[in-house]
DNA sequence: TGAATTTACGATGGACGTAACAATG
DNA sequence: CATTGTTACGTCCATCGTAAATTCA
């Protein structure tokens, strides 16, 4: 049976060359390390290393498990790291959507430091995601947008904030002195792919409206809306927060003032939690 | 120290619900169970369940626990599956290029399964990252695309074929009578990122013929250049094989004949290897 | 001969099982 | 009282270390 033991041996051998030097670091014997070594590839029915009087060889096959070794140790430590701090009372585990992520925890997370806590940060694409790792204890805050209200969860409205138009410099629209939500949709749109909380919501203005939204491009949520926009595909809409923080000189954000639309920034907890981090919340 | 048999153990207790259950299944006694689990609690310093009379409630660091442990298993598993197919001498594993790989390998496999060989295929998106893995054995054979070669490995062309403009039904060019590789850059490209071989076969054609190609938009390796087409954000440029195999009704593929510019197919062995392939490679 | 790995074998400790115990509904 | 999990203790096998053997430069 292959134990992480085992793992650990080989990575060591491979790493220094040679048994003997891998059992020195190991403080084990060097016949010890020879028995796990042949126990091992036994057990994967498939030779790892070729033995040399100058030291040792990989096989094609044990460069491949050297790799997965790698992985799989990293794998382990990432995981008993993350354990270990979990029953600690000076940890904190926050998520929240990458926009929220990037452009409105800072200010909390400065704040977290001050008073000691070691800080987890998270992000998720969906509200769903983050709603759940809270509901399981993972986290133990999380910033959402537009979340609706649950049974057993506390949702906390924080700020409300009205949604930007991003154009390129000339786009016709630049021009117009109040920007409406009516003509922005019928312009070509380039949104995130679904499931996202933003796209989710100009739907749901547009269907309130009655007319149909003209998303010419749907882009993974990894990418960049704005490089896009740049480049002259479309327009997008996004909240005031990332507008703010927009630095790009080929494109200009222009808040929507006519049937404007905004969302809702809450965050997620415990319901028994909320008393224990309304300080935090609130006081900034 | 966290073993693999505990989280072996972990695992049946979370996935049975109760330690007795899962002592029944792994073929131990409950008490040896529930010593493994408070040894690995112990370890990790946290508490991974709660113990009820009814069976087990799992902790949040439980949850997040058992969410990693399923990780590391399947890469341990899917480790030892492929280490295990190594040394076996009807096994071949074969490398290539994602769109070689769709529309090129079939006609091999069906082949090597014909023959009995057990066969795993690997979809890579550079040559090189294909050509070091047939250098360090991982892959017996690679298909890649224009490589040059190299000392120490074998490349054997095995198709040349001619590139293709693939544009939407409505655009202008699809009247030309003959198309030309020079208009062709100067529309609106959409290509993928570096590295990819065919953006690099595209700009060392452009180079040698001293013009710079006109890209619009560059995409992710994993997204549809053809949609994108399809889309109206201009055009691209395809092998012939991809090109022939397209079933999108809006897009349409004409063949580069002015100026065209080719690609070549090959295979990448290692030398010793290339007589046992030779068959394999050029009879059909 | 010296540097490497492998084989042989006795010692030790960790993991197991049995049996007895404790708690909850 | 039936089901759950825990504690105690003796047994046994896996892994270790020491020492001797082997292989190659």
């Amino acid at each position: 049976m292959l134990s992480i033991e085992q793992i650990k041996y080989f990575l060591a051998i491979v790493e220094y060359g040679s048994l003997n030097k891998a059992s020195q670091y190991l403080f084990i014997s060097q016949p010890a390390l020879t028995k796990q070594l042949s126990l091992l590839e036994k057990s994967l029915g498939c030779s790892l290393l070729l033995r040399t009087p100058t030291g040792i060889k990989l096989t094609p096959a044990g460069r491949y498990f050297y790799e997965r070794c790698n992985l799989i140790m990293e794998t382990i430590n990432e995981t008993i790291k993350q354990i270990k701090s979990f029953d600690k009372e000076n940890v904190i585990r926050i998520g929240g959507l990458p926009n929220l992520i990037t452009y409105f925890l800072p200010k909390y997370i400065e704040k977290l430091k001050m008073m000691n806590y070691e800080v987890y940060i998270e992000a998720m694409h969906t509200n769903s995601q983050l709603i759940n790792s809270v509901r399981n204890g993972f986290l133990n805050i999380a910033f959402v947008s537009d979340a609706v209200q649950e049974s057993d969860i506390a949702i906390v409205p924080l700020v409300v904030e009205p949604f930007f138009v991003v154009m390129s410099a000339s786009h016709p629209m630049v021009k117009t002195e109040e920007i409406d939500f009516l003509s922005v949709v019928k312009e070509k749109l380039i949104l995130y792919k679904a499931p996202c909380p933003i796209r989710a919501a100009i739907r749901n203005h547009c269907s309130l409206m009655g007319v149909t939204p003209n998303i010419t491009l749907e882009l993974e949520l990894t990418e960049s809306l704005i490089n896009y926009v740049e480049k002259g595909f479309g327009i997008t809409i996004v909240p005031k927060m990332v507008a703010d923080s927009m630095s790009s000189q080929g494109v200009i954000a222009r808040e929507i003032k006519k049937f404007p639309l905004h969302r809702v920034v809450s965050a997620v907890l415990k319901k028994d939690c909320v008393s224990s981090y309304k300080s935090l919340l609130f006081d900034i």
